[in-house]
DNA sequence: TATCTAATTCGATATTTGTTGAACTAATTA
DNA sequence: TAATTAGTTCAACAAATATCGAATTAGATA
């Protein structure tokens, strides 16, 4: 549900988690360490990214580890594509590209 | 800013509102017409969305007529692709391309 | 001028959301 | 087994948000 993705993404926080994941997986220890915010407050943050299918947990021994997950990114990308509809763009890399500009 | 835009965003009747404009510019009046919400909501989701820059208004008389402004969807555009770094995305239509697949 | 229409602003309210400390679950370790 | 650690769930609360009817502003028209 697009919904549940622009829901997710409103807010700084959970965008802040989305960027430093790019990094790789991390513990939600880790995450909560880097924020001002109580450890239930980041649990329930993680929870809303994961609903909305944009982070995925793997359970490892005690940890939890959050990493990217960003299938759903896609569909608000192709939400956004309806209102540029003179520029081209590719959600899926190409098998070939050949571009002169 | 981009918790702006995020913010306007993150409401099923102001998407549908934009969506609307994609026909082309219409007076607040016309897009009431078009829910089942009251004028004064209607309104407030207009400058929700005119605080983003998402739509534009202009004064015609009695009228106020809304546009789209996607001046600012690139912004949250340029967001996203930080997390599809293996696919080519172009914001501005290229002047030439040759492309093959 | 008085009236009508389009749209916004105001004030109040119900719902949603982010936050916290405390309690709880599950896995590790002494 | 008891204690520790990682993380979540619970309950409560404050702040933000969507909504509405009423009041207000501004332009058009009789």
């Amino acid at each position: 549900m697009i919904t549940t993705t622009f829901k997710a993404l409103n807010d700084d926080t959970r965008r802040s988690i989305m960027e430093l994941l790019k990094q790789g997986e991390k513990s939600a220890g880790d995450i909560a360490g880097e924020f001002n915010i109580s450890k239930p407050s980041i649990s329930h943050h993680l929870d809303l990214l994961k609903q909305a299918n944009l982070i995925k947990a793997k359970k490892k021994g005690q940890y939890i580890y959050y990493s990217l997950h960003t299938r759903s990114l896609e569909e608000v990308f192709r939400w956004f594509v309806q209102f540029k509809p003179d520029e081209r763009v590719h959600l899926r890399k190409p098998k070939i590209r050949l571009v002169a500009s």
